[in-house]
DNA sequence: ATGGTAGACCTTCTA
């Protein structure tokens, strides 16, 4: 089984690209994020026609993740748990079914910037109520995965050029601190366990030349439970994408798993 | 030259 996460930066000003992926790469599962739209305009018919189920959470102009599945999607959770005042629409969970069920998030992850706003503390905030609620999901001792655009990067490595980043939110020590706080409840990297070379970049800014020059950093993450990384096989990031026409900021990253 | 691009959408916010 192959497990896709993509920040597609809207969905429907993307239609045609991310199709495009969806018939070359024909991923099992796909966790997209910052569909920026309502549950009503999400184009699930033509995710359909590909023989996916859709699940989405939405919201009007930001946001929105959505979970799509060749088989059917159960156990749906719209939002992450801790704090009903928040409006922002980045997670939403199910669980894949088939012989071995396993339960997929996606998740978008405030990106926190600038330093020094309310921005900054949300996304804090946000990644103690992620933990909070990973902590329940693990104890379920399931194939679990959270995958999506965590807007961290976690290592120097990460990262082409890390001195133009040291302000920034997405590489703050205490956004690294959270991440690591999380993995260390009992999560894999894909990456790191699969790969772990530097130069795995999954994001690429559409300004200053970033693509050309090779300017990325690693932000889209698949976490695995133990269940589910006993079952790791591969990791793929699609880099190509980045160079199709009208292409997102973010590429696809693709876990396999023996499922 | 305090830059540069992209998307939603109504003038500015988010990234």
């Amino acid at each position: 089984m192959r497990i896709a996460t993509w920040n597609v930066n809207s969905v429907n000003a993307r239609l045609p690209t991310v199709l495009k992926w969806f018939e070359e790469a024909a991923p099992d599962v796909v966790c997209l994020q910052e569909i920026k739209c309502i549950d009503d305009k999400f184009p699930g018919d033509a995710f359909e026609r590909l023989g996916y189920n859709v699940v989405t959470h939405g919201q009007k102009t930001y946001n929105g993740v959505a979970l799509l599945s060749k088989t059917p999607l159960e156990d749906v959770r719209r939002g992450l748990p801790g704090d009903d005042s928040d409006e922002q629409a980045r997670y939403i969970e199910a669980v894949v079914s088939g012989p071995t069920p396993v339960r997929v998030a996606s998740i978008y992850l405030p990106n926190g910037n600038p330093v020094g706003t309310e921005k900054f503390p949300y996304k804090l905030s946000w990644m103690a109520r992620l933990s909070a609620h990973a902590r329940e999901l693990l104890a379920l001792e399931e194939p679990l995965i959270l995958a999506g655009d965590y807007n961290v990067i976690p290592e120097t490595v990460d990262v082409a050029v890390p001195e133009a980043w040291t302000g920034d939110a997405l590489f703050q020590p205490q956004s690294r601190g959270a991440f690591r706080a999380l993995k260390n409840l009992g999560f894999t990297d894909a990456y790191m366990q699969m790969d772990g070379s530097p130069g795995g970049y999954t994001f690429w800014d559409y300004q200053a030349g970033a693509w050309p020059r090779d300017h990325g950093i690693r932000i889209d993450h698949h976490l695995l439970s133990p269940q589910a990384a006993d079952r790791l096989t591969g990791i793929e990031i699609h880099r190509e994408v980045r160079g199709w026409d009208k292409p997102s900021d973010h590429v696809p990253v693709v876990a396999s798993l023996a499922l």
